[in-house]
DNA sequence: TCCGTCACGGTTGAA
DNA sequence: GCTTCAACCGTGACG
């Protein structure tokens, strides 16, 4: 199948005979490396891994040394990879040679919250990573950890002898060529096809001789390790001890199997790899894959990539990123002849280089090997400049990861996408709705605390304030317009109390607010009169005051006028977060000095929404320009006199 | 030069 | 099936 497509210039009989050695080795070190700790992870996973490091191996030991570049070292073919068995047996092996960090400790034993961190611990993310080609290569780095293997040199997935055409999906950030410890034998005309690497000749051919690596017998996990494998594409340079690497591969390989369960449900997409990527061999390399990877039922992506949710699907087969075949040809002699420039890379179906000259998909998240890497490089106490640059990755990336670490000791993105699970439940809505019926004095912040303490919400449910005053304010306006819409003689029905309180509200305010201004007339008099403070009102407040100074605002929002609207796109962070969730972080309109000034007086200023006007908030500042609520809820004072003298009847 | 912050343009998935 | 929206992302500029 493969091996007719892909041309070898190694000796069949030789590979055949040494991968076959070199399997019996393999398999007997893994044998005891599974013994000694006690892994969980079912043997047939070790096994494969083990068969294809075996494939590895043959490979390396036909190539001339490469560097493989994936921006955080130059792993080295000159790294001793021939010797699997008896690395195996010491099931802690060396790591290759970073060529940057060769001054660094190589052996450091991982931090314990790194197993934590790992994708096991609760990875949310749902889409696929951008770089991570696939991120089934985590599996096998780990599962090659557990067989104790050296980690697969990623020149398995050099296309020196192995792609005899260019793949329309190209993976620019893996060929730069502007690399110093590049390596002139390496192929400009590799490419990655659905993410994964070109498979080597002896990979090929091992898994003509091996066959499909038992395909029917594998679980999804084992599918995932040997493919993953065969691309080799493994960047991992980390030293794991064997019990952390049972631990995380078992916990990894948990999280990729449940994730594959949920992507198969998923999967909607089955474009064939021809249909994308055309005829050649990518097509016949779907087909390894495909043997290889999910017994030829899911096809391309769904079948090895996809099944972790955190693969890449700019990398699928749904994203050729050359349509013309000429422009792909024109790209492939840059790339021969080293032409290319990295305008060149730029904008490769939507993907993008950074100024380091790593692809990057815009928006979504740094593979997880990448985070990895950068905490390990970060716990080994290099800098994350130095991080930056040895990942290719930014800087502010690696702030980013680094400050979460240290916030949550989780190196995980995000959840991304999907909605917020919605508080404002109708019997939430409800229970407002009553609690402020029953009292209409209430403020948000006092109905807020109602919630929490007849546990109808708790402080993950709670609506924040603002909700609460538009639940109030939503109710007020419908009532209003149903009481508008209908005559006033008519019984409408209304008779449950809610308008009759909201009408005694608002008469109430308007008497309170009246009184307030009266006061404030007073209070301005005689200030006028007595010599200016230098001390600012707000520091010489009872904590009471203090707090209804911000539950005035907030008063006056949910009565008197528009709510401050929350930007459509918060960048900030800090407003991201509910700013109502303390009083502190409440964002109230800009203090007005009427307010400042009567901070310390226990009557709580309460405007009227239609008689009195925002002594602080206009329409004017109402950022739509939409009307304050005194408009809306009269559009002429005639038939805001009608409503109030019917409401007032009803009373 | 390093590093924290944040706007930007993008992706994602629930509603 | 489409749109909207709010979450997230990494990058790169800025201070």
């Amino acid at each position: 199948m493969t091996a007719q497509v892909l041309q070898s210039p190694l000796d069949r009989d030789v590979l055949e005979t040494n991968c076959e050695e070199s399997l019996t080795e393999i398999q007997a070190a893994v044998s005891k490396a599974k013994n000694q700790a006690d892994s969980k992870v079912s043997m047939d996973t070790v096994t494969m891994v083990a068969k294809d490091d075996s494939t590895q191996q043959l490979k390396l030991a036909t190539s001339p040394p490469l560097v493989y570049e994936n921006g955080l070292a130059s792993f080295h073919a000159e790294n001793n990879l021939t010797g699997l068995s008896s690395e195996a047996e010491e099931v802690m092996v060396s790591g290759p040679q970073s060529e940057v960090t060769a001054d660094e400790p190589q052996h450091s034993p991982i931090h314990p919250h790194l197993g934590v961190s790992l994708p096991s611990a609760g990875v949310t993310q749902r889409g696929r990573c951008p770089d991570d080609n696939n991120s089934s290569q985590r599996v096998t780095a780990v599962s090659q950890h557990i067989a104790g293997f050296q980690l697969t040199s990623p020149q398995v997935s050099q296309p020196d002898h192995t792609v005899s055409s260019p793949q329309p999906c190209i993976s620019p950030s893996k060929q730069r060529d502007d690399s110093p410890n590049q390596n002139s034998s390496r192929s400009p005309g590799f490419a990655c096809v659905n993410g994964l690497p070109g498979l080597s000749q002896a990979t090929s051919e091992a898994v003509d001789k091996n066959g499909p690596v038992n395909v029917t017998a594998c679980s999804p996990v084992d599918t995932i390790t040997t493919t993953a494998s065969m691309a080799g594409d493994i960047t991992d340079n980390m030293h794991f001890d064997s019990n952390s690497q049972m631990n995380m591969a078992h916990s990894y390989l948990q999280y990729l199997s449940q994730k594959r369960q949920e992507s198969e449900k998923n999967d909607k997409s089955e474009k064939s790899c021809a249909e994308s990527v055309g005829q050649g061999v990518a097509g016949d390399r779907k087909d390894l894959m495909l043997d290889l990877g999910d017994g030829a039922e899911s096809g391309h992506k769904g079948s090895d990539l996809s099944m972790d949710g955190v693969s890449d699907d700019s990398n699928s087969y749904e994203d050729p990123i050359f349509s013309d075949p000429d422009e792909m040809e024109d790209y492939m002699r840059k790339k021969q002849e080293g032409r290319l420039e990295p305008s060149d890379l730029c904008n490769l179906g939507g993907r993008n280089v950074n100024q380091y000259g790593r692809e990057f998909t815009n928006g979504r998240p740094l593979p997880d090997h990448l985070r990895v890497q950068i905490l390990q490089l970060a716990l080994q106490g290099i800098r994350p400049c130095e991080i930056s640059r040895q990942l290719q990755v930014s800087h502010g990336c690696v702030s980013k990861i680094l400050n979460r670490y240290r916030k949550t000791g989780s190196i995980n993105p995000g959840q991304i996408g999907g909605s917020k699970p919605k508080v404002t439940t109708p019997d939430v809505v409800n229970r407002v709705r009553r609690y402020k019926a029953e009292n209409p004095q209430m403020f948000a912040w006092e109905i807020r605390q109602k919630l929490l303490g007849d546990g109808i919400c708790n402080e993950k449910n709670i609506p924040s304030i603002s909700s609460i005053n538009r639940i109030i304010r939503d109710k007020a306006l419908q009532q209003r317009r149903l009481d508008f819409g209908q005559s006033s003689e008519q019984e409408d029905g209304d008779s449950d109390g809610e308008s009759t309180a909201m009408s005694r509200m608002i008469d109430q305010y308007q008497r309170e607010y009246a009184q307030y201004r009266a006061e404030q007339q007073a209070a301005k008099q005689a200030q006028a009169a007595q010599k200016p403070q230098t001390v600012h009102p707000a520091f010489n407040i009872p904590a009471r005051a203090s707090l209804f100074s911000v539950q005035s605002a907030a008063a006056a929002l949910q009565l008197g006028t528009e709510q401050e609207p929350v930007p459509k796109k918060t960048k900030n962070k800090s407003s991201a977060a509910s700013p109502h969730e303390d009083g502190q972080s409440l964002k109230v309109p800009e203090p007005r000095t009427e307010s400042h000034q009567n901070l310390s007086s226990p009557q709580r200023p309460r405007k009227s929404p239609e008689t009195v006007p925002s002594p602080g908030r206009t329409e004017k500042d109402s950022p739509s320009g939409a009307p304050l609520l005194k408009a809306e809820l009269s559009p002429s004072r005639k038939s805001s006199e009608m409503v109030r003298a019917s409401l007032a009847a009803k009373v």
